[in-house]
DNA sequence: TCAATAATTAACTAAATAGTTAATAAGGGT
DNA sequence: ACCCTTATTAACTATTTAGTTAATTATTGA
């Protein structure tokens, strides 16, 4: 079960892609620019993946995966509760921090109600141990009489997304209409803590 | 002062230009496809706006302006403070449910990085009155002993959109990847009771 | 060495696209 | 009746676009 490497024009595309749509969005996107910055003739986009759609659609898997799989890593399930969900807030703002083009690519989809990703195989089972991970530290945290009882995981999960992705997404037009550059470091580390104190404030007993 | 009736097909025109904007996004929006909505020549478009970008600004002013409006007609300032989030947070849930554009029509402004809004004259004091009203309601819920201290207005009502928001901008991938259609009826009465339980479990002492 | 398959290219096409030209119609005052 | 401004129209253009054709070059396995 080797590591298949496939092409590497294929990855070079990929990545071209990624950059362009989440610059500019799906309808916004140019395949020609697509070409240009990977490098490649244009035809080899057509020849990787069939359409500009179906190019759409492995970015997002792949971006999806990556999320997935680096929330994983955080092994939330085998630490103290309370410091499970400062983490999980934490690396979910780091997240959408470092990888912006996740957030853009998102929107697309969405504006797109999701045409792509439906036709998706396997991403519910990408999402699964996720819900499964934040599940155990709920019930753990309630089991120890930490959390308040009674919380769906998903419900938090989406609140926990919400809080840190509109903030982001939206920076531009928050800091136009409140006069304040949401950006400016000072901001982001205000928001990180108001955002801690949010969950927790909720969710500790 | 008369209530200036301005051009009929201007309006007409603007109303098809935030369905399309809304519909399709700023680059995915087509100038052709507004005016056949509209009913009325293409020409007239570049007549009272005078380029797409021009119109979209249009579009997003008229939006906020409504939006603000009937926050403000909500008179927050005016109610018992934990009863004003209960209603600001219930208000801004169904005021995006019932206008799904102006979600659309923001994510669309946020990809254009807000070169837009940026241009126009009078949106921070359309926002300002809104910031007012909820530091009041703050500091009389801080005053009456009820409401933790320390919080800033911007951060809360950053918070407050963004649960409602994101769940409803996202709400096509996120009932893909969790399998769940988030928007049924009863999801959507869930998702109210959890963002309420979650921004008073946090506010309330 | 050779043949089959995979990878890559330049040139092309048919349809869309934002924006324009230049002319006409409607309206309102005098 | 006349003029002037506002509103409206059909036809056009120059450019851009996703996707294709058909041929050429590498690569690989026997």
């Amino acid at each position: 079960m080797e590591n298949e490497p496939k092409s590497d024009s294929r990855r070079t595309i990929l990545l071209a892609a990624q950059f362009e749509f989440a610059a500019h969005g799906l309808s916004g996107a140019r395949v020609d620019s697509i070409a240009e910055r990977a490098g490649l003739n244009k035809r080899l986009i057509y020849y990787y993946f069939k359409s500009k759609d179906q190019l759409f659609l492995e970015v997002l898997e792949h971006a999806y995966s990556e999320i997935r799989a680096a929330e994983q890593a955080l092994n939330l399930d085998q630490i103290d509760p309370i410091q499970a969900v400062r983490q999980l807030i934490t690396f979910t703002w780091d997240y959408y921090l470092e990888h912006p083009e996740f957030i853009s690519l998102l929107n697309s989809e969405n504006q797109a109600e999701a045409v792509h990703l439906k036709k998706s195989k396997n991403i519910q089972e990408l999402t699964s141990p996720l819900v499964r991970m934040l599940d155990l530290v709920l019930r753990k945290g309630q089991e120890k009489g930490l959390f308040r009882s009674g919380i769906d995981p998903i419900q938090l999960y989406i609140s926990i997304a919400s809080i840190c992705y509109f903030y982001l997404s939206n920076s531009h037009t928050l800091s136009t209409i409140f006069g304040k550059n949401l950006l400016h470091p000072k901001a982001k580390v205000q928001r990180l803590s108001h955002m801690i104190d949010l969950i927790l404030g909720y969710l500790v007993l």
